[in-house]
RNA sequence: GCACCCGUAGCUCAGCUGGAUAGAGUGUUGGAUUCCGAUUCCAAAGGUCACAGGUUCGAAUCCUGUCGGGUGCGCCA
């Protein structure tokens, strides 16, 4: 099945014919070819493939790009599946695509099916994409949706683009929040043995989702824990209260449609005195990044309270950081940041060669951090990239949502995802670059209709689906296989038809240059592009009957554009499964 | 003050790692339409790609600077 991806076909033949050109094999030191492209024209009017070789290639070869682009389009021309050659521009080399090309490109998508777009980019290789990443103290709210779905839809299609992908998720279950979410819990403990416990103190988790926790431990230890000096229930409860928040977490996260492998507690790395985080910094003293020392203060406005202390700090200005950052504090104690190295080198122990941090925007200051740290203990051999997801404004009816950090006053994911429903926010969360801000209107994301872009395109797989239904009531009892439909291809030679194969041809290529550019949302725009093109074709059945698939007196014909029907629906399906949604058999 | 992200049609945004006359959706304007399943379809108008330089056959895209918006800036996680 070499005709999966017709660019790479075409920049494979175009190669291997500019190496029998004689201009090129009688060049000393031979041509260098990796600036030679394939891609598609602009405007469809100029042809199906176009390529720069001519316009690349002209001045080492000596020569100018129009009489180069001649000499390669006459040895084109000769190639069967090529229809047409043109040369145009400065250059440039249009092809016109045989209809039989298409027809055997529509062929392999056929036979493909979900994996029309599959790739092997990846080799394989291992890579870690970590995402959501929220402190274990309170559900989630709206704040996390957009990384879980950025990270999430990321992971998924560098698994399609032949990754090894580990989903991972960071417990930050290891600071002082935990401490307050356990006296937090403690209260509502005491609160369910009937103690009057009043107004939430400051400082504490005051939210009703607390409660349960509380009754719970009541339930389980009567009033046991109450006797107990605080050094002895600040374990039992601390670890009530982690486990009672990450189960609010997973249920919040299945119902976004997203599912971790690993769940890494920071706890871990503390265990023993820190071991693990002891063992990570003496690997960078081994490596000669760190030292003793004292910070420069601070840039612009002083803060009050600032005082001049030596501390141990990682050098990560040799390694591409503006600043170098403390890994113990003064009083001796880690740093936030030290068990991030640790955890690092954990993530490098396991194997992975590739890193990816989804991050708020709000963490930009910590990108570079981290690629020093990268670059520090794996020597450069581990890529880390992070992704920054900028914020989402909330909007209802234009009308922005106010949220305060008090209790009760801020939109949970679970609030957000049972009004407008699963699919419809990983589909907004998806559609816009990552970098971008994005407005979120419950009113438009709602509203089933075509300005809701995750709704037009499952409305264009539901269509496809109909399609089928409707052939069997035209031909009853009919059910074609996709061996009957692959052998009916030949039928299909409208350029309507074959305009909607060019966009299905596109796939492949979208897969990957997603996945090496690390950007989800295109896969979520091409999606949109190739319902509106099967929605255009529709529609001209509407006034031409002669388009419509199913053709009740020509069954060969039908079985064809069925073929074209399925790969369409498949490639929708596979898409729309690396975001996270679902492929619906019919609206309702 | 410094670092990072971002300035593209009236509005919301794409632009395939440097390609041809910069594209969608929405809105505006003008037509068509009792429909194999929705608030349907077609067409037109709408741009100094923030600004100024640079790199080259060629720049919205890469480099530098300026202006404007957002985020973050010792021992908080």
């Amino acid at each position: 099945m070499g005709l999966m991806n017709l660019f790479t076909d075409f920049e494979d033949r175009i190669k291997k014919l500019l190496e029998t050109l004689d201009i090129v094999r009688e060049k000393d030191g031979g041509v260098d070819l990796s600036r030679v492209t394939v891609e598609a024209p602009r405007d469809a009017a100029h042809g199906d493939v176009a390529t720069n070789a001519a316009m690349v290639l002209a001045k080492p070869l000596g020569t100018n790009p129009r009489a180069l682009a001649g000499l390669i389009a006459e040895a084109l021309g000769r190639d069967a599946d090529v229809a047409e050659v043109s040369v145009a521009g400065p250059g440039f080399i249009n092809i016109r695509l045989s209809v039989a090309y298409w027809q055997k490109v529509l062929k392999a998508a056929v036979l493909a099916g979900e994996d029309f777009g599959r790739s092997r980019i990846g080799g394989g290789k291992p890579i870690n994409v970590e995402y959501v990443s929220a402190n274990p103290t309170g559900p989630m709210h709206v704040g996390h949706c957009r990384g879980a779905v950025v990270g999430d839809t990321l992971a998924n299609l560098l698994a399609y683009a032949g990754w090894q992908v580990t989903k991972e998720y960071y417990i930050n279950d290891a600071g002082s929040q935990i401490d307050v979410l356990a006296r937090s819990v403690f209260l509502r403990y005491r609160e369910a043995l009937g103690e009057t416990i009043g107004e939430i103190p400051p400082g504490l988790y005051p939210g009703d989702y607390l409660v349960p926790v509380g009754q719970a431990l009541a339930e389980e230890y009567g009033a046991r824990l109450a006797a107990m000096p605080e050094s002895e229930w600040v374990p039992i409860v601390k670890n009530r209260a982690i486990d009672a928040m990450m189960a609010m977490i997973r249920d919040d996260l299945a119902a976004l449609n997203v599912h971790h492998d690993v769940f890494f507690s920071e706890r871990t790395l503390h265990e023993g005195n820190g071991g693990p985080i002891l063992s990570a910094i003496n690997d960078l003293t081994f490596k000669g990044h760190v030292y003793k020392g004292a910070l420069p203060p601070p840039k612009g406005q002083l803060p009050e309270d600032w005082e001049d202390r030596e501390q141990t700090l990682f050098r990560s200005t040799e390694v591409g950081d503006d600043i170098d950052r403390p890994l113990m504090k003064s009083d001796g104690s880690f740093t936030y940041f030290a068990a991030d190295v640790a955890y690092f080198k954990n993530k490098y122990d396991r194997g992975f060669e590739q890193m990816i941090y989804v991050l708020g925007a709000d963490h930009g200051g910590y990108v570079k951090r981290l690629e020093a740290l990268a670059r520090a203990v794996s020597g450069g051999t581990v890529t880390l990239t992070v992704l920054l997801t900028q914020l989402v404004k909330l909007f209802r009816d234009g009308e922005p949502v106010k949220m305060s950090k008090r209790s009760g006053d801020f939109v949970t994911l679970r609030d957000v995802v049972e009004e407008v429903g699963r699919d419809s926010v990983r589909f907004m969360m998806i559609y816009r670059k990552a970098s971008e801000p994005l407005d979120f209107d419950f009113a438009k994301v709602t509203e089933q209709s075509k300005d809701n872009p995750v709704f037009y395109v499952q409305y264009a797989h539901a269509r496809c689906r109909s399609v089928f239904r409707q052939a069997a009531e035209a031909f009853p009892g009919f059910s074609p296989s996709v061996e009957e439909m692959v052998a009916a291809l030949p039928q299909l030679n409208d350029s309507n038809e074959l305009q909607l194969v060019a966009k299905l041809a596109e796939y492949p290529r979208v897969v990957e240059a997603a996945a090496l550019a690390q950007e989800p949302h295109r896969i979520a725009f091409y999606l949109y592009d190739l319902a509106s093109a099967f929605h255009g074709h529709w529609n001209k059945g509407k006034d031409n009957t002669s388009l419509r698939f199913v053709n009740d007196k020509n069954r060969e014909l039908t079985i064809a554009r069925l073929g074209l029907v399925h790969a369409v629906a498949s490639v929708l399906k596979s898409g729309l499964s690396i975001t996270g949604t679902d492929a619906p058999e019919e609206m309702r």
